[in-house]
DNA sequence: GACGGGTATTGGAACGATCAAAATGTAGCG
DNA sequence: CGCTACATTTTGATCGTTCCAATACCCGTC
C-alpha cells in the first residue's frame, strides 16, 4: 500500500535528495518545509509531492545545531514507578508535547550517583531546560556544577541541600507541605483525637521536614503533647510502612491516630493495622498526602491532601517554558496549596 | 565554590574554545574526549585541565550528526499514568541508560491521533529505535508509514490491527494473555466455582480478546456454561470498573466469581462489590492481571497474574538493543509466560 | 645527510539543516 | 531602452563534532 516507487536505499533521505529530485536548491526545499510564504505555489506543490514520494523525515537535530536552539526538555525524576510521579510525568509530557518539545526522560531511583550520571547524559543532548525532582539528599552544589548556569532548571517537589535557598538561581514548584500536614492534623484534632503520631518518611528529606513541622504546629496550637515515640521513620513506600506499623505501639501512651508522610505510607500503615486486628477508620484514624488514585478506592477510603500531580506536571512544564522566554527574570518560587480531602479513614478516637 | 575563572560568556563552550585555550587543534581535543590512545600523556593532561576549567559539555547531537548514528530510543506508551506502564518505563530507562542511550518519552493517552503526532515528533529526533505500546485500535499500516522501514520497532503488550501478523517487519514482546487468563479461570474452577464472569476491558483490544479466549478455553474444557451477560465491558480503570459492577447482577443466574481484565479493573470491581454489601474473597471471588504493587496490599489481597513490568521493560530495551546490532535478522516474537499468584481474593463459592 | 618507521598532531572536508546576501527573472514606467 | 521594484530562487558559509589523509617531528641507521 505504501508508495514505494523509490528503491530502498539504506541511507536517510535528506534535503539534498529532495532538492535533486525536483530540481531546485536545498534552500528552497527548506523554505517549503517551514511553510515560508516566499516560495511559488507551483514550486511548493512540486516539492511537497517529492517529499511524500521519497518519504522524507525532518532531521531536527541538524536544524537545531545550525539554529543554536533546542527542542527538548529533560525530565529527571527520583521515582517514576511511584504513581504520583508517573502522573506528574504524564502532565509534563502533555504540556511539552503541545508546545513542540520532546521529553528526555531520566529516572534516578533515589540514587544521588545515578542522578548525577543521568543529568550528565541528558545534558549532552542539549535540552532547553531541566525539570528535576531530586533524589533524597541531593546537593545544590553538585547539581549546579553539572547543569551549569546556562540551562534553566525547574526544581519540583523537594529542595536541594547544601546551599542557601535564597540565592539559588533556579525556579521552584513546591507543594505546601507544612500547611497540608497542619490541615490534616487540625482535622484529626477537630474530630476529638488527642494522641496523634507522625508516621513515615525520612527525617532527612525536606518535604518530610516540612510536613512534620505542620504537624507540630497544629499540635502545639491545640496545646497537645507530642511523645517522641510518636515519630516513626520509614521508607516512603507501602511495604516498609506496613512493616513499621508495630513501632507505633511499643510504648504507652499509644497513639489513636497518625498523620502519614504520604499516601503510600498511609496505605501500608492501614494494611499493617489490619494485620494487628486494628480497623483503620474505626479504631484508628489515618491521613495521607498526595491523593493518588487508589486513595479514594482503598478500604476505608483515605483522607488525604490533594496535590493533583498531573496538573502540577503541566504547571511545571509551563513555568519552565515561560522561563525559556525570559531567562533574565528573577527566580520564582511557586507553592501549590494542597487541599484536604476528607474520607473514611479519619475518625474520632474510640470511646475510652 | 565553582571554578569560575572564566567570565560567563553567553555562548556554549565548544571544542574550538578548548583547542584555542590550550593551543592544540580541535581534532586533538576530540581524540582526548574519546579516550584515544593516540594522544600524548602530557597533551591529554593539559586538555583535560582546560576542559574542566571552561566547564565544557559534550554536544552529542553534533557528534551524532557527523557519525550518522543515534544515541536515543523513543518510548511511546498508551498510558504512562498506569502503574504497570510506569514500572515498564522505569525498566526501559534503566536498561537504556546503562547502555548509553537516552529515552525520548511520549505518552499517547490511548488516542490514535496523538500516537501519530507523538511518533512523528519523536522520529524527527532520529531515535535509533522505537518501543511502542500502541493505543487501542492503532493500525499497522499507519504506524509503519510514519516510522518507516529504517527505524527498528519493538512492539510491546498489544498487537497492531489491520495487517497480518506474520509479515510484520518488527519485533514483539507480549505477555501470554491467553494462558494467564486460562490459569486464573482454572484456579477458580478448582476452587469449586462454576458461574464465572469475565469482567472489564474493551472487546476491541487484542490483549482483552486473548484474555477472554483463555477464559473461554478453560470454561469449555471444564464443561461449564458461559452466559452472555457474564461478559461485562468497561474501561480498564478502577473508576469505570466500580461503576459497572452492578451489571453483573442484572440477570440470573448471577456469577459468583469474576476473571477481570486487569488489576485496576479487579480493584475497582472489589470496591463496587463492597458498596453492594458483597465481600470479595468471601462471597465472591475475583482475579486480576498484572500484579501491580497494590494488588498485594488490597483488602483482600488480589489473586492475579504476575508479569513483572519492570523486568519486561528491561527485556524490551535489551531486545531492541540486540536488534540494533543485527538489523537483518528475522523479526522475533517473544512471549512472557505470566505466573499465577494466589492471594485472598479468590475463594470457593458461598455454600449454596 | 638521506632514509625508514614510529609517534603525535593537524587541516579541511564532511554530516543535514539554516541564514544572509546575492542573483535571477519579470514587469512596470518614464 | 534603461531603471527600479518586486517576487522567487540560489550560493556559500556556518552550527559543533568526527573522519581522513597528510604532515611534522624524533630517533636510529646506512
Amino acid at each position: 500500500m505504501a508508495t514505494d516507487s523509490t528503491p530502498h536505499a539504506n541511507r536517510k533521505i535528506t534535503l539534498a535528495d529532495i532538492a535533486a529530485g525536483c530540481d531546485v536548491s536545498r534552500a528552497t526545499v527548506s523554505l517549503v518545509l517551514r511553510g515560508s510564504p516566499l516560495v511559488n505555489k507551483l514550486t511548493r506543490a512540486r516539492v511537497e509531492e517529492e517529499l511524500r514520494r521519497q518519504g522524507y523525515v525532518y532531521n531536527r537535530a541538524a536544524a537545531n545545531l545550525r539554529r543554536r536552539i533546542s527542542s527538548s526538555i529533560a525530565l529527571v525524576l527520583n521515582d517514576l514507578a511511584n504513581p504520583f510521579f508517573a502522573e506528574f510525568a504524564t502532565g509534563v509530557d502533555e504540556a511539552l508535547g503541545g508546545a513542540g518539545y520532546v521529553t528526555l526522560l531520566g529516572s534516578t531511583g533515589e540514587s544521588i550517583a545515578r542522578e548525577q550520571a543521568v543529568l550528565g547524559s541528558l545534558l549532552e543532548h542539549d535540552p532547553a531546560g531541566v525539570i528535576l525532582s531530586p533524589a533524597e539528599g541531593s546537593d545544590a552544589g553538585q547539581v549546579l556544577k553539572t547543569i551549569g548556569m546556562r540551562t534553566p532548571l525547574l526544581l519540583f517537589n523537594r529542595e536541594l541541600g547544601g546551599k542557601a535557598s535564597s540565592d539559588a538561581p533556579w525556579d521552584r514548584l513546591m507543594l505546601d507541605n507544612q500547611r497540608g500536614a497542619r490541615l490534616a492534623t487540625e482535622h484529626l484534632i477537630a474530630l476529638g483525637q488527642r494522641r496523634i503520631a507522625f508516621f513515615g518518611g525520612h527525617a532527612g528529606s525536606s518535604s518530610c521536614q516540612q510536613r512534620h513541622a505542620g504537624y507540630v504546629e497544629a499540635m502545639k496550637a491545640a496545646g497537645l503533647p507530642i511523645e517522641p515515640h510518636w515519630r516513626i521513620e520509614c521508607a516512603p513506600n507501602r511495604v516498609d510502612a506496613a512493616a513499621q506499623c508495630g513501632a507505633l505501639f511499643f510504648d504507652a501512651p499509644a497513639p489513636t491516630a497518625a498523620v502519614c508522610y504520604n499516601d503510600a505510607v498511609a496505605l501500608g500503615l492501614m494494611l499493617g493495622l489490619y494485620q494487628r486486628g486494628i480497623r483503620p477508620g474505626r479504631d484508628f484514624a489515618v491521613t495521607g498526602f498526595d491523593d493518588i488514585a487508589e486513595a479514594a478506592l482503598s478500604a476505608p477510603p483515605l483522607t488525604t491532601l490533594a496535590s493533583m500531580p498531573r496538573a502540577r506536571g503541566r504547571q511545571a512544564a509551563e513555568l519552565l517554558l515561560r522561563r525559556l522566554g525570559e531567562p533574565q527574570a528573577d527566580p520564582q518560587r511557586t507553592v501549590f496549596p494542597v487541599q484536604l480531602v476528607v474520607r473514611g479513614s479519619s475518625c474520632p478516637p474510640p470511646a475510652a
